[in-house]
DNA sequence: TTTGTTGCAAATGTTTTGCATGGCG
DNA sequence: CGCCATGCAAAACATTTGCAACAAA
């Protein structure tokens, strides 16, 4: 049911790309990190954790680039750090971002429908909510600010 | 009404900052920035433009976070560039940025209390949805893809 | 064989940091 | 006068690009 490096592959060469050595093992490093959010250097960590290390950076940012390309992988910002990626088959889940102890809240894709439908209505816009983090105050800290500096 | 250099000068003071020539003159570019997402690289270059060449980059990314720290000016991320500053004061507006085309579409403010009241009773998280860009497909945009590839 | 890909190296762009000098309070 | 803030230089990161050598198809 989880997408399978082979999957990834598979797609890559439907679209005419080659099959090297080092697309396959970034597509296997990819397919092992269900529910995961991997930045680059975090996937190239990986690479050479397998003993791959003569896989370049380079190499890994532009496997990610076409993975992406061909839609089997997305990026998003979940805070000032790097980008980072997830499967596009992934559920889908919206992260909230404490500003103030960095605690992240996940918010289910059921409870993300009415929030973009409002904007659809309003907008014409169809957001795209895993895209970036949310940032604000989680409940603990929220509660800690005095009313007029938080708003 | 709007954020003046003095204020913003007045803030630093208060909070018992030294008040040098080289945060005067990014108070000054600040003030003049009303309504603007400035990056520090932006900032910087109007610094420049107005002569101050010898106010270093690193003098411009340190008085940023002394403003921020001080509460009176707060940085967002609108897309993948660098982050952008704007004055705390300013009303408040979430950008919708299409992945597709760049557009950018405004939502004021009066349409995010209830996303933000949904997510407060969801979640208890508050959401400041200044922080960050929506990533998303506009109007135009999304009527172009097809169905099942655009959800 | 042909052309897409790779590895290497270097460049780019943003932000941060160490440190001695200088200037605000 | 004392300590904070600055300028300068360099480092730290994330990401991109040029290019000759290489390997999929």
């Amino acid at each position: 049911m989880d997408t399978t490096a082979e999957d990834l592959v598979a797609v890559l060469r439907a679209r005419g790309f080659r099959i090297t050595r080092s697309r396959r093992v970034v597509c296997e490093v990819i397919a092992g990190s269900h529910g995961e959010h991997l930045s680059a250097s975090d996937v190239y960590a990986r690479v050479r954790d397998r003993g791959d290390a003569q896989i370049d950076r380079s190499t890994v940012y532009r496997t990610l680039d076409t993975l992406e390309e061909s839609r089997i992988l997305r990026h998003g910002h979940l805070g000032h750090g790097p980008m980072v990626y997830h499967l596009a088959a992934e559920a889908r889940h919206h992260h909230l971002v404490c500003s103030n102890c960095g605690t992240v809240v996940s918010l289910p894709a059921a409870d993300l429908s009415d929030i973009i439908g409002g904007v659809v209505e309003r907008t014409g816009f169809l957001p795209d909510l895993d895209h970036f983090a949310m940032s604000g105050l989680c409940r603990d800290c929220k509660d800690l600010e005095d009313p007029d500096e938080g708003r």
